[in-house]
DNA sequence: TGCTGGCACTCGCACGCGCAGAGTGCCAGG
DNA sequence: CCTGGCACTCTGCGCGTGCGAGTGCCAGCA
């Protein structure tokens, strides 16, 4: 167990770390921290912290960086989440309030939080898994052609065209319609395919083909639209990184170019807080010099996505932490009014 | 005007130039091609290139690199198009093929474009100025609340909720449904406006005022919807260019997060072919170091939306136009089809 | 036992130098 | 109008040096 004063000092390698960018010495930290202690201690305190692998050098007799270790400590005990200013939360609302639609909610969202954390801003859309089913639309594009149109609680929108394996009739399409709306509407997309099972034996022999055909195309849209979209942004903040980063931004910008890891990065945290995933705890190898800060986000109580953003180890967590926070609760409230 | 050789000469640098990536020199340049004279005469008319501004030379004592202008007459008078081989279109068209709505298609075109020319690409939605209404639906949310869904022949659709000024019987949302799709469907967008102009009078007095707001938003749909949106990918092929570039990067990625601009710069290009702005033809300031290749694409003969690509003016211009147009041509065949 | 000041040591980095190589411009001759 | 030759000009690179920041260790002190 590290005594009170090490975990001082592993705190005030990380805050003058992420200040200067540059690897931090025993004196400079007396001076700039009043620690109560001469530089030797510290460099004591130092090896120490050394030894425990939270921090090391680039090279022999250079100052200190913290390891991922180091930065872990940090996040989990050492700092906090430092709240917005009043001020800033009356500019995320406002900049939230004049979306029009989901697709600008989202988008406003992305800048918003690249601009605040200045990093890559990350935003899954609202997921359709726990979201509830406002209405379907059914209509007729040619005589065996049904086009279907989806409509959920938080305004995503998803079409599919359905052939049909025989010509069906405007009115066996508005009796359909009817009763796949009286059935589905305002319920949960787990809830549906129970709800419709039986459906097929309400129609005439020679329908059943056709409506059993829209219904498996409805069931494939719940599922398959779990590959969720996402929207990222702010990928200009990833040359504020060292001068050394030819070599770092590439994989990043690999990595963020693949949705699926994206998805699966944003997934992997299921805290109701926000969550830190420093360096090599990031499953994929591009992202093992950046850290994820992520949190959920929902129109009511539950979260329906996920949102974040990526940046350099050596970031502002508790900045970073509470901007992601803050905007991930505006959103929230912003889809639950629309 | 310039002499045949010294066009030759400037053909010979740009090509060496782009493969090599270094200033060329007058030596290097008569052993890669045989340019039937000696190194002197090339000087000379290197000399003269430089002279009329095509090529310049990075420092003195150096080899020459060619210029904007360069690039300009290279690609107007000294190159072609060059066609994809018989391979590439195959893999080009069943890429696409596999896509299954047009989220897909794009998300599609913009991967293949930048695996294929190995720079940014930039693709817009289909338009919705040129295209037909396939269909428009009405479903009513609430008594007073109707959502319009707008389905267009591209396969996009937009949704807007409306609320109206009195409550709207199901009756007659049916009839205005029914009304407004026989005379707006597959009708152009343009001509939609004359065609329900005169729809509020065919309705009772109490649901005038509805059918006006519920046709306004419906006008306002297909204008605002001009703003078009894009997509982008292939961003980490930005990290191939020289290793001066965190200084050209930067601007570059802070340019493609404005869709704005981006839009303005497929917008210009008017051309039926393929159009290429080189370096300080484009308006924006951050992309005076690239060069951008586009075209339009369109589902039936007209264009109904731009794709291209943003790289280095250091580029490989016949094959990026190759590609470019390539990709245009199957894209456009693909959303016909659909 | 733990803190402190002192001291020798280790590196990385910036700087200056000189050299080689590539490329040029110019000129005189064919 | 082309060609070969020659003197000149840069850039880039490798090398050695000195400086400074920072370390580890040790002996002394509370």
């Amino acid at each position: 167990m590290l005594s009170e004063r090490r975990l001082q000092v592993l705190r005030a390698i990380v805050q003058d770390y992420v200040g200067t960018e540059e690897p931090v010495g025993s004196k400079a930290l007396t001076e700039r921290h009043s620690l109560g202690v001469s530089p030797a201690t510290v460099r004591n305190d130092m090896a120490a912290l050394e030894d425990e692998g939270y921090i090391a050098q680039p090279h022999t007799s250079a100052g200190r960086i913290p390891t991922d270790k180091g930065y872990r400590l940090f996040v989990d005990k050492l700092a906090g989440v430092k709240p917005m200013t009043a001020p800033e939360r009356r500019a995320i609302q406002n900049f939230l309030e004049g979306a029009v639609d989901l697709d600008d909610v989202v988008a406003r969202t992305v800048r918003l939080l690249a601009q605040l954390t200045r990093q890559v801003a990350v935003v899954q859309y609202p997921s359709l898994t726990r979201s509830t089913v406002r209405h379907v639309e059914l209509l007729s594009l040619a005589p065996a052609r049904v086009m279907l149109v989806l409509i959920t609680d938080t305004g995503r929108v998803e079409q599919r065209v359905v052939d049909c394996p025989a010509p069906f009739g405007d009115a066996s399409l508005a009796d359909l319609r009817a009763r796949l709306n009286s059935r589905v509407a305002n319920r949960r997309f787990a809830d549906v395919p129970s709800l419709v099972e039986d459906l097929p034996e309400a129609f005439e022999h020679e329908d059943r083909g056709t409506v059993s055909t829209v219904l498996s195309t409805l069931l494939e849209t719940l599922v398959e639209e779990n590959e969720e979209r996402l929207m990222i942004g702010g990928t200009a903040n990833l040359t504020r990184f060292g001068h050394d980063f030819p070599l770092t931004i590439r994989p990043v910008l690999e990595a963020l170019e693949e949705q699926v890891v994206l998805l699966k990065l944003l997934g992997e945290a299921q805290d109701p807080g926000v969550t830190v995933r420093i360096g090599h705890e990031n499953a994929h190898e591009g992202l093992n010099s950046t850290s994820v800060v992520s949190v959920g986000y929902g129109s009511g109580g539950e979260a329906v996505a996920k949102l974040g953003v990526v940046g350099p180890t050596r970031m502002d967590y508790p900045g970073t932490m509470g901007a992601v926070r803050a905007v991930a609760r505006y959103v929230g409230q912003i889809l639950a009014e629309s």
